[in-house]
DNA sequence: GGTCACCGATCGGAACTCGATCATCGCTCA
DNA sequence: TGAGCGATGATCGAGTTCCGATCGGTGACC
C-alpha cells in the first residue's frame, strides 16, 4: 500500500536493458532470461556462464538475449538488480505483515527477506559474491547495498516513526555489513548457515539500535 | 620476526601458478604480471580484462602469460591472494612497530594495513568487490578474509595475550566485516572516505571489544 | 649442451551482429 | 463490429569478430 509507492521505481533497470519490451510477451522473455541465467550461475558459476547456455535454457536464441541486454555482462547485472528488487519488495511485504513495533523487530523481517532470497534464488549467493563486475559502466558505481538504503530509510522514518538523523548513512551501512555476512552464512552452509545468520541478525539490530529505537 | 613464522605458508599460491619459477628472473616476470593486471583491472574492471591486455601492459608476450597462470582467472585469483598476502604482512609490520596494548589499537594496525593497501595497489578494491569469482575451482570456496582470520587469531593470542575463545570465529566475521565496509569507503571515494574507514574501525573494535580484552 | 624462458602465429570456441521471418497490434473501411 | 492490412515488435540462427588458450620454434641462462 503506502509502503510500495515509495520503493516504486527506487531501482531502475535503467542501462541494463536494450530495448524497452512494448509487447506483453517481451515481459515473461526478460523474466525466463533471467530465471535462466540464475539456474545458469547456480549450475557453472559466473564466469562460465556462456549467452549460449541462458538462450537454450529460457528456450530463446542468442539473437534474443542479445535484443534484450547489450552483452553477457548486462545479463548478470540485470539478474542482480532483479535480485535487489526482490529483496525490497520481500523486506516491504514482511513489514506490513508483522507491523514491528521494535526495530529489532523490524530488523527481522530485513534479514529474513534476505534470506529467503539466498534460499529460492539458486544464483544469488554467487551473484552477491562477485556483484559489482558491471557496475562501473553502468553508473558511478554505486553499491547495490545503497540503492536499497535509501528508500528503506523513507519507510523507516514515515511509517515506523523511527529517528530520520543520519539513518539512511546508517542503514547504508548496515546493509552492507548485513550483506557480506549473510554471503558468508551461505557459503558456510549452502543452505544457510543459522548461527552465522543469527550473529548478522543481533550484530545488525546492535548496531542500528542506539540511534534509532523511538518507536 | 616471531610473528612472521606464523604466517609463513600460511597463504599459498598452490594451484595458481603454473610452473614455479627456477630463475630469479621469473619471480619478477609474476610480479611485473601481476602489477600489469592491477593496472588493468582499476582501468577496465574485472570481467573486461583480457590476457593480451595483460601481456602487453607488462611487455610480455600472451604465452608468457600462459606460462605462469593455467587461464584467465588464475591470473585474478592471484592477484587477489597477493592482495592478501600484503594485508597480512602489513598488518603483521603495524603490530610489530606499535606493539599494541589494547585490542583498539590491534585493530587499527589491522584496518591501516587495509586501507593503505586499497590505497596502494589500484585493482584492489574492484578485485574485493568481486572476488570469490575463482574459488569454486581453487579450493571448497573458503571465503578469503577466513584465511587470513586464522593466523591473525593465532597472532592475538600467542603474542598479545588476547582471550582466545573463539576468537578465529569472532576474527573471521570481523574481516568480512571490516572488508565489506572498506570496499564501500573506496567505492564511495576512490581515495578512501574517512568517515566511512573510521565508522569501519569504530564498529570493528566494537565487536571484537567485549569478549576479547584482557591484555 | 641442456634446460629454462620467451615469443607470436594459430586454433577453437564464445561473444555479438544482422538480415530474414514470424507474431502482434492498431487502424480502416465495408 | 470485425475482417483485412500494413507497421512495428519479437524471434531466429548462420555468420563474423574477437579472445582465451596452445604449441612449436628461437633465444637466454647455467
Amino acid at each position: 500500500m503506502a509502503f510500495n509507492d515509495l520503493i516504486s521505481g527506487a531501482l531502475t533497470t535503467s542501462g541494463q536493458v536494450r530495448n524497452e519490451p512494448v509487447q506483453a510477451r517481451s515481459s515473461e522473455r526478460i523474466a525466463t532470461l533471467l530465471d535462466a541465467a540464475s539456474a545458469v550461475v547456480a549450475e557453472v558459476g559466473i564466469e562460465r556462464l556462456t549467452t549460449a547456455m541462458v538462450a537454450e535454457r529460457a528456450g530463446a536464441s542468442i539473437g534474443t538475449v542479445y535484443r534484450y541486454f547489450p552483452d553477457r555482462i548486462a545479463v548478470l547485472a540485470a539478474m542482480s538488480l532483479r535480485g535487489f528488487e526482490r529483496f525490497l519488495r520481500a523486506s516491504v511485504e514482511n513489514l506490513e505483515a508483522t507491523r514491528p513495533t521494535t526495530l529489532d523487530e523490524a530488523i527481522t523481517c530485513l534479514i529474513d527477506a534476505a534470506v529467503e532470497l539466498h534460499r529460492t534464488e539458486p544464483g544469488f549467493t554467487s551473484i552477491r559474491l562477485s556483484d559489482q563486475i558491471a557496475l562501473p559502466e553502468v553508473d558511478g558505481g554505486t553499491a547495490s547495498a545503497s540503492r536499497v538504503a535509501a528508500p528503506l530509510a523513507t519507510i523507516f522514518v514515515e511509517e515506523l516513526g523511527v529517528d530520520g538523523e543520519g539513518l539512511a548513512e546508517r542503514l547504508d551501512i548496515a546493509l552492507t555489513m548485513a550483506d557480506a555476512l549473510l554471503v558468508r552464512a551461505f557459503v558456510i552452509d549452502p543452505k544457510g548457515d543459522a548461527d552465522a545468520i543469527e550473529a548478522t541478525r543481533a550484530l545488525v539490530a546492535g548496531y542500528l539500535a542506539p540511534a534509532a529505537s523511538r518507536t
